[in-house]
DNA sequence: ATCCTCCCCTAC
DNA sequence: TAAGGTAGGGGAGGAT
């Protein structure tokens, strides 16, 4: 099918969901230098104790832009996804969902299916992908506006360093003890921030502060919804250890399951152990970092410019291939929009990478319409002969890659590319 | 030690 | 029907 890849990413959530958050991180950029505040100290340079990070996150960001246009819904439970029956065998992601399905067990990243088991009268709601595109930058407009030391964290999410901000703010104030006064100027600011974002996009965001990011990122938790929570550091310990792994930034499913079977389940667990033995498990900086994070330590600065160090594209849906002749269309159409998004980003690149699903032995149909199913992964890399974006020239050498892979194209499940050393 | 390739994992 | 992408951190194991 001639256009299925353009298709495919205007349906795409997780596509969006990426594409937008390096538009964004561009995006400020530009917001910044229309300022002309480029050059400005960092967030918290001039201090050398305290910092003050705020965490600004949008409450079920699709489906409160979804309900701005819909306000018979509110109250009831509402999730955004594609799926358009009523059937109770959906296989379609849900992107987002409200409180009110929360409170019925439902979450985000579940099928339609299920979620509609555990609270039958779910309303189902349509993506509405430009829409919050323009909320998102309607909110880094107000942040850039307070200050430039913004970091992207995501396309309803960002992170501010407001150290200095508010050690003038609490310096104008004179006399007051230093601590309640930071507190209290934060507090303001926050507020401050959530009325603007709220009579802006008529969109909830809520707000985590403390004297690091992940501090800051666990306050949004306590904030949620529609609020603010300032997580005092020396709270830290206390506040964190009865919680589980999983709401350290940076451990999922499968470290969380690996824990676990190490008879580590709590914050409190993971700060107990011996470091050598988390590093045995983790490694050696995944070890350090996760036992850090666990007593509460963060020394990370923000990064408001990150430098880009690949670009690439992947499907992993809807890939059913019979012939060579169709896998090789496929891989020309993928070189050629990584080639254009190079283009867009003016950078070009040394190494290409070609990744491949297939489809494992025995595995059936996948239980998600059209999905990848069951896979082994497999990826192989080779230099490119110049520093180029050509879409020719990265075919070529994906081309190669592909027969070396040797996948057969019935058992393709899913193909991808990604150009680094750029 | 440090690099390189081929992974796995994570977050939104 | 359904739209399971994308970039970065980092580990294992081998080469230098
Ligand atoms: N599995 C997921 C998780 C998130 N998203 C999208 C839809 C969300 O609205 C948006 C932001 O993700 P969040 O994790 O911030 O979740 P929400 O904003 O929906 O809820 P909240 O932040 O209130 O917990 O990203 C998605 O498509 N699929
Ligand atoms: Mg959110």
């Amino acid at each position: 099918d001639a256009n299925f890849i353009q298709n495919y990413y205007a349906s795409s959530r997780l596509h969006h969901l990426s594409t937008f958050k390096i538009e964004l991180q561009n995006y400020v950029i530009e917001l910044r230098r229309q300022r002309g505040l480029t050059s400005e100290s960092t967030g918290s340079a001039r201090a050398s104790g305290r910092r003050c990070i705020m965490y600004v996150d949008f409450d079920c960001f699709f489906v409160a832009v979804g309900l701005r246009s819909r306000p018979d819904l509110r109250g009831k439970p509402v999730a955004v996804s594609h799926c358009q029956n009523p059937s109770e065998a959906s296989s379609s992601d849900i992107a987002s969902c409200n409180y009110e399905a929360r409170a019925a067990g439902v979450s985000n990243g579940m099928v339609v299916g299920r979620a509609r088991q555990l609270c039958p009268n779910l309303i189902v709601i349509p993506y509405e992908f430009e829409q919050y595109r323009e909320a998102s930058r309607t909110l880094y407009q107000i942040l850039v506006a307070t200050t430039p030391q913004v970091q992207v964290g995501g396309m309803d999410e960002a992170i501010l360093d407001v150290t200095n901000l508010i050690n003038d703010q609490s310096a104008d104030k004179g006399a007051q003890t230093k601590g309640v006064s930071r507190e209290s100027v934060c507090a303001k600011m926050a507020e401050s921030l959530r009325q603007q974002v709220w009579e802006a996009t008529q969109c909830q965001v809520s707000v985590g502060i403390s004297e690091n990011i992940l501090l800051a990122k666990l306050a949004t938790r306590w904030a949620k919804p529609h609020g603010q929570y300032y997580l005092p550091i020396e709270d830290a310990p206390t506040r964190l250890a009865p919680l589980p792994v999983k709401h350290i930034p940076g451990i999922g499913e499968t470290t969380a399951r690996k824990l676990a079977d190490a008879g580590i389940t709590t914050i409190r667990d993971l700060r107990n152990q011996p470091l050598a033995r988390l590093q045995d498990m983790l490694g050696p900086k995944a070890g350090l970092n996760i036992q850090r994070m666990a007593l509460g330590q963060d020394d990370r600065p923000l990064v408001t410019s990150p430098p880009r160090h690949s670009v690439g594209t992947e499907i992993g849906w809807g890939v059913r291939f019979e012939t060579p002749a169709q896998v090789d269309k496929f891989l020309r159409d993928l070189c050629q929009e990584v080639h254009t998004r190079m283009a867009t980003a003016s950078v070009r690149g040394k190494s290409v990478t070609l990744r491949l699903k297939r489809r494992q032995e025995g595995a059936g149909e996948a239980r998600k319409h059209l999905g990848h199913g069951l896979c082994d992964n497999f990826s192989k890399s080779a230099t490119l002969p110049q520093l180029t974006r050509e879409a020719d020239a990265l075919y070529q050498t994906c081309s190669r890659l592909l027969g070396q892979l040797a996948v057969p194209p019935v058992d393709l499940r899913a193909v991808g590319i990604q150009v680094q050393k750029l």
